[in-house]
DNA sequence: CGCACACTTGAACCCCCTCAACCCAAGTGG
DNA sequence: CCACTTGGGTTGAGGGGGTTCAAGTGTGCG
């Protein structure tokens, strides 16, 4: 049933995936479902889950949640790279992490978002209205349990950001921020060696707590110490993993 | 049912509350279940509640939960205050939180507890077998809604503290801290101005990722412009909330 | 009393920030 | 085609907020 969809343009970038062109069946040809909270509902209700369900993409540069507006709908990141972060009345941002495909979004269960996101790549996601898929979670407990594992996990990667913000040095924050990328943005969790970055430097530092000079001086200073390449701006190469696990772990 | 126990004494300090003394029936009359998650549970099956917890004492400085080992028991503290926080292997500390009566603790599902946890203050918990709890949540999908709540309320918590520690000046963190604590240890969540503070100034300093000694400054200066009092070094009194709020907020 | 421990205060230092210049690639428009 | 702009990135010089190091002040407790 599903097809080969014809690259979809955004802001000049493509978004290539295979999608289901059956709208009756969307959900059961979901490339991430796999890797998304939806795996915790029965093929046979899916048709529920996809009826709950809307499709929508974002370029590059839009802001998708608000922090403080009315959280009347949560997302599920079907593609591309999302920020998400708080905001000081001055300016000052904090990106509280980064989301990719397969990311549930929205799990502040108060009635505001707790922070904004903004797409830093294309980016497409599952949109669900709140009391459509609170319904959906009342009929199958599986889902609220894997809504909960997932917060877990997240409230664990929390934890490990707050002692880098805390108590780490800008060079152990950035080798943090590496290794931890790896990890994460490689295929099915095995951590890659190329990693992409789709965030700009700006970004890295708002995330780490730092600038955007002190971010660049410090790759600069990797590349010299061979422990990474920087084939350009938006990849590099680990050359040196033990070691910048090592320097991340404060070793 | 209910009698006024006799303070129990635990290093020289009072757990001053009132426990029933019919071993039947613990979290019937139990004190705080109201704040905690136990309130999911319907009143005519706590005994199946009661049967997977045991009531255990720490003293302060006690550490009952530690980074890495097993998450074979989870945890709801009923008295006291303890702090959560992880350690770098050259011993630099990040608190990722206070915990006080009511909280819930044991959260990251995983097989190993992501945090250690410390009595700053003489502590009374409930223990709970993860196994048995487990089978109590799934008898009671209430009691999995009230988790999933209570983990993301935490999440919110934590992208706060993020905020906090990425991009505050020791004042703004200073006086966050002040306000917040002033928040979660008044009564039902009403702020006090007069605020008890349990932890020592290295907690704090290690809470806000700062050192001892910019706390203790900081506090000074607060003292200075009039905006705290320092009755004694475990208690300061609000003398300005409004601009306290204000600095916190960054505006 | 005297020790231990928590806290405060002072002075010097340093890591990271701020400010500024510059590079480079990708538009854009005449 | 070149001139110009724009946005992201890098590099350098100087300054400052918080740390480090050190001394001193309570204060509880044996």
């Amino acid at each position: 049933m599903a097809e080969v969809m014809s690259a979809r343009r955004l802001h000049g970038q493509a978004l290539p995936y295979v999608v289901s062109h059956d709208p009756r069946e969307p959900c059961a040809h979901c490339e991430v479902r796999g890797r998304s909270v939806c795996d915790a509902i029965p093929d046979r209700d899916l048709a529920r889950l996809a009826a709950a369900a809307v499709t929508r993409d974002f370029p590059r540069g839009r802001v998708f949640i608000e922090e403080g507006q009315p959280a009347v709908d949560f997302f599920n990141m079907t593609a591309g790279t999302a920020k998400l972060f708080k905001m000081m009345p001055d300016g000052r941002q904090q990106i509280v992490g980064f989301a990719g495909a397969g990311h549930f979004l929205g799990l502040a269960v108060a009635d505001n978002y707790a922070f904004s996101a903004q797409a830093v790549e294309p980016v497409r996601v599952c949109r669900f209205s709140r009391v459509k898929l609170q319904s959906v979670i009342h009929d199958f407990p599986a889902l609220e349990q894997r809504l909960l594992e997932t917060a877990c996990n997240e409230l664990v990667t929390a934890q490990e950001t707050m002692l880098l913000l805390g108590r780490k040095s800008a060079s152990e924050r950035v080798a943090s921020f590496l290794i931890s990328w790896a990890r994460v943005s490689g295929t099915c969790g095995h951590p890659r060696d190329r990693v992409h970055l789709p965030m700009t430097r700006a970004d890295i530092a708002d995330h780490l707590g730092l600038t955007i000079e002190t971010v660049s001086r410090t790759l600069t200073r990797f590349r010299n110490e061979k422990r990474i390449r920087v084939n350009d701006a938006s990849e590099i190469t680990i050359l040196d993993r033990a070691g910048l696990e090592a320097l991340a772990a404060g070793e």
